[in-house]
RNA sequence: GUGGGCGUAGCUCAAUGGCAGAGCACCUGAUUGUGGUUCAGGCGGUUGAGGGUUCGAGCCCCUUCGUCCACCCCA
């Protein structure tokens, strides 16, 4: 006999059991669904690209987080895990430009893969849910994104998100006003973005450590503080910083408009200059959603990157788009109990149990008559007695036992027992499918 | 990659350096046609691993692995 192994999955990889993928399939499907009717569909890209693909992308830091992939005895094709969903679609869209109709857009659900250290709510493997659209210019395809994000946020039942909006153009010219120089945009994103954790004292001091001359991180953080209600925020910065065509603000005053005439509830977004995303591709207007109650950091993440795509083509084409962040999303939905009561810890409706092998074959006709009516049904296996039989249908969450000893079968009849409250039917076979529905929608 | 907390039964955790325990879970029975309550009994351990100090280590020291947290970075 050879010595067990330890089970166990690698360093920030999960298995998921089925209570667990049963809540992560619903809301998975209900932001599908939401995709659906946005008119987004999906594709699907291997997790494996060849490294030249991925490397180069990401800015060196990145870059160390790429798992590499390789099989031993072909070492010719260099491979790697794909770290976003973004870089294989723009891959696509250079490489199939011809089989597309664009705009194009797609959704895509799939895992990838970062070698960080492990956290709360941040693993090796986590499932990433982008929709995005290539090849629209106008901020008529932002405010589609947006729309989608608060129909998204609001059918998961989340009772105060707020999507905060910022352009990168605009954290340009309020850099450039302040005197930042360009090569330190980077510095200043990073440090910038982490407004909401460290406040303003700290992005002060990070910046001010970096080099930035203090005068103008003070005029830069004074900038970027500007709060009023709707665009008002947009007129302050405006009224500091003077009118530019470039700078953004005109995109952002269409943005607005749009997602009036979208009827996004204007409590649903915000205009905030102290998020700047990390990332170092976009190029329009930014987003991010954030829930205030559990601060589990940002649950979408997402903008316009107009040259990404131009790493695969040999000329860009304008994309903007949104990233889900579901295992942050799934973790508050836990943590703020939003999943609907029927969602237990099994999607099995009905046990049926068997008495003795005399009347299995009648338990067998009434498990298939549950099922061609489409009720999901488990028929019980082992041969126990019927307390254990029970007390299996308890323990797994099972709503409701149906049970044919030799006195139903004798009588053609099928008892039907709700475990919750306990409540007992007895029916004939044909209207056992019947009764075990009312059941299953009355359930108290 | 940097810094810190924690590793004892399947799970949650006890145990002055001196006999390794409890609750829950699981199994059996009370109860051979009815679960979730109760009662009785039972199973369950190389104290993460390796080394050291000591008459004696779950406890102290070193190493290592795992895990969680804060950074870096990000979803």
């Amino acid at each position: 006999m050879s010595k067990t192994v330890t089970p166990r999955t690698p360093k920030g990889f999960r298995d998921f059991l089925p209570d667990t993928m049963l809540r992560r399939n619903f809301v998975l499907d209900a932001i599908t669904d939401e995709f659906h009717r946005f008119g987004f569909e999906p594709i699907g890209t291997p997790i494996l690209e060849r490294h030249e693909t991925l490397f180069g992308k990401y800015g060196e830091d990145a870059e160390q987080l790429i798992f590499t992939a390789q099989h031993g005895r072909s070492t010719r094709e260099p491979l790697a895990m794909r770290y976003d969903l973004t870089v294989p679609l723009a891959r696509v869209v250079g490489q199939y430009e011809n089989h597309l109709s664009f705009p194009f857009k797609r959704y895509h659900i799939a895992p990838v893969f970062r070698g960080e250290r492990p956290q709360r709510g941040r693993y090796r493997e986590f499932w990433q849910c982008d929709a995005d659209i290539v090849g629209v210019a106008g901020m008529s395809a932002d405010a589609e994104i947006v729309s989608l994000m608060q129909h998204i946020l609001s059918r998961l039942g989340f009772p105060q998100f707020v999507i905060k909006i910022n352009h990168r153009k605009l954290l340009v010219a309020i850099g450039d006003f302040s005197g930042v120089p360009k090569e330190q945009l980077p510095d200043l994103y990073r440090s910038v973005d982490k407004f909401d954790k460290i406040g303003a004292e700290g992005v002060r001091r990070e910046l001010t450590e970096r080099g930035i001359a203090a005068d103008a991180v003070s005029r830069m953080i004074d900038l970027i503080q500007a709060k009023v209600a709707g665009t008002g925020s947009l007129d302050l910065i405006v009224d500091a910083i003077g009118a530019d065509e470039d700078n953004g603000v005109d995109e952002l005053r269409e943005l607005a408009a749009l997602l009036a005439e979208a009827k996004v509830p204007p409590a649903c977004y915000d205009f905030d200059f102290t998020m700047a995303r990390g990332l170092g591709y976009y190029t329009g207007p930014i987003f991010e959603t954030v829930i205030s109650e559990p601060n589990l950091g940002s649950i979408t993440g997402g903008g316009r990157y107009d040259n990404l795509i131009g790493m695969f083509r040999r000329q860009s084409l304008p994309t903007t788009g949104t990233s889900f962040g579901i295992e942050r999303i799934i973790d508050l939905m836990d943590e703020l109990n939003l999943y609907p009561g029927h969602l237990g810890g099994t999607l099995v409706q009905v046990l049926v149990t068997v008495f003795s092998q005399d009347t299995r074959a009648a338990s067998m006709r009434i498990a298939d008559g549950l099922r061609q009516a489409g009720v999901n049904t488990e028929l019980y296996l082992p041969s126990r007695k019927l307390g254990r039989q029970f007390q299996y249908a308890d323990k797994k969450g099972i709503p409701l036992v149906a049970i044919a000893g030799p006195n139903e079968v004798e009588a053609g009849t099928v008892k039907l027992r709700r475990l919750a409250d306990g409540k007992e039917v007895a029916t004939t076979l044909s209207g056992a499918v019947d009764a075990a529905k009312q059941l299953l929608a009355l359930t108290p």
